[in-house]
Formats: structure tokens, sequence, C-alpha cells
DNA sequence: ATGTCGAACGAAGTTCGA
């Protein structure tokens, strides 16, 4: 089972790469965060023509989260338990920024995944009230993590996407730089963490250590080209999922060009 | 040159978010 999440900068604009990119790989399943539309906006042909079932969640022309699956899906969630509003005032929603399903379990090959489609706040500036929005959405994120495996510690999850939380120093281009940013504060990496220490580990990682592996590159800057990037996305698998992680890797190609999205897919390779 | 991009609104260019 291969699956992929990437934060495809709008679906709209890039359905073409990402048709290109599930057939390149062989993808059975992809998470895609910013799909930037409603889901009645889209054009879903050319991926149920690829034999793809697709769930998307968007509620404007913000956020937006979807999962393309050729291996089944099933039991879907626009959004997770306890998830805090924004804005804050009273007219505050809850944002489209995760999508739930069961994936895979077709035709008997693998037991069903529950996989998340996950778009984190960004948190904007540190003394922003977006920031402390982002860290309470992260704690929503925890306390899934430890429902779902409090209620079957052997249950297969994935929780995957954009976290925009650099964990590491080495997840930047450079700490001088982000001196006072977000993404890369103690808060922000302690909530990240959280998440990991209720039993989700980071399956990248580990075959792609940094420093210089990156996810993430800004549009401005001629990051890019620099190699100024940041790793920000994440595949994060509870104790089975990390039993059938076989391999993965991080389409950097995928970056290059004329009308990339600012993110790389995430590729990983599981086999119960 | 903030070395950028996508979408809304509305019909060209500004605004927001990232």
């Amino acid at each position: 089972m291969r699956i992929a999440t990437w934060n495809i900068n709008s679906l709209r604009a890039r359905t073409d790469r990402l048709l290109a990119l599930l057939e390149r790989h062989e993808i059975d399943v992809i998470a895609l965060q910013e799909i930037k539309a409603k889901p009645e906006q889209l054009d879903l042909s050319g991926l149920e023509a690829a034999g793809y079932e697709v769930a998307a969640h968007g509620l404007n022309q913000w956020n937006g989260v979807a999962i393309a699956s050729r291996i089944g899906l099933s039991d879907v969630h626009t959004q997770l338990p306890d998830v805090p509003t924004w804005p804050e005032e009273e007219d505050g929603v809850v944002e489209a920024r995760a999508l739930g399903a069961l994936v895979g379990g077709a035709e008997g090959t693998s037991p069903g995944l529950r996989l998340w489609s996950l778009y984190i706040p960004n948190g904007r500036e540190i003394d922003h009230p977006h920031y402390g929005y982002k860290l309470r959405w992260l704690e929503a994120l925890r306390a899934e993590g430890a429902r779902e495996l409090a209620a079957d510690a052997q249950a297969p999850v994935l929780l995957t996407g954009d976290f925009n939380v650099a964990p590491e120093d080495e997840d930047v281009w450079s700490m001088e730089f982000f001196e006072g940013k977000t993404h890369v504060t103690e808060p922000e990496r302690a909530a990240f963490r959280a998440v990991v220490d209720e039993g989700y580990a980071d399956l990248v990682r580990p075959d792609h250590p940094g420093p210089q592996v990156y996810t993430y590159w800004d549009y401005q800057q001629l990051r890019f080209p620099k190699k100024e990037g940041m790793r920000i996305d994440f595949a994060l698998g509870s104790p089975a999922v990390q039993n059938a992680y076989r391999a993965s890797f991080i389409d950097r190609e995928e970056r290059k060009g004329k009308g990339a999205s600012d993110h790389a897919p995430v590729v990983v390779d599981l086999e119960f």
C-alpha cells in the first residue's frame, strides 16, 4: 500500500500535476491539503477515470482537505472531535482542516487503515490569536490520536499532512532566520511531540535524516533553488503502521518547474 | 524587486492568506 501526503496549494490549479504524480509513483492513496475549493467546484472526473474514489471537504477559498483512494474509501469524517473554531468570536466556524477516512481493506488485501489528512493552522505571528488557535488545534489532534489507541492499541492509524511545525532545528534552513517566528517555537514543538508521545512515530525521518531534508520551500526569495526549505509535512504512524512501514521518499522533483506547489509530496510504503 | 502564488471580487487591480 503506497500512501502519499501533499499540500497541493489549490486542487483546481494542479489537477494535471496530481494525476501525473499518482501515475508516476503508482500511489494508492493520497491525502491532500489546501485544496482551496468547495467540493462542488472540483472537477473530479480525471481522478475517477483513474480509478480513485475521492472525499473532499472545503468551505471556501481557504484551507480544504481531501483524500483520494483506489483501494477503498469509507467512514469519512469531516472534522476532528473537539477542535477549536476560528475566528475565536461567536461567529467562528470549524475550518476545513481535517478529513478522516478508512482506506484499504478492499478485497482482503490488508486491514483498513484510519487515515487523517491534516492541515494544521499556520499560527501567523507568535503574538497573533492564530498562534493560540494552532496550539489548541494540535491538542485536539493529540486527544483524537490518544482516543484511537485507547480503543485499540493495535489500530492502524496514520496522521498525515501539513503540520506547519518544524520539530527540530535542522528542519529549517536557518534558525537565525526563524528567530521570533512561528513553526519553530518550543510550545509548537511540544504540541507536536505530544502527538508523537501518544504513540505516533515520524515514519520518514529515520530513513531520511536531516539536515537539509525539506518538504516545503517558500515561493518567495528563490527559496527552492537556494535550497532554503522547511520540513513541515509528516506521516505519523501508530505502532501497527510502524510495523507495516517499508520505505518512503520525498518527491523533490514535484517542486520543480512552472506551476509547482510550494510543498513536495511525501510518499510512504506500507505492507500489512 | 519582499526575486511568489492562488482565489475572491468583478472586470483591472487590490486584498487576504501563506
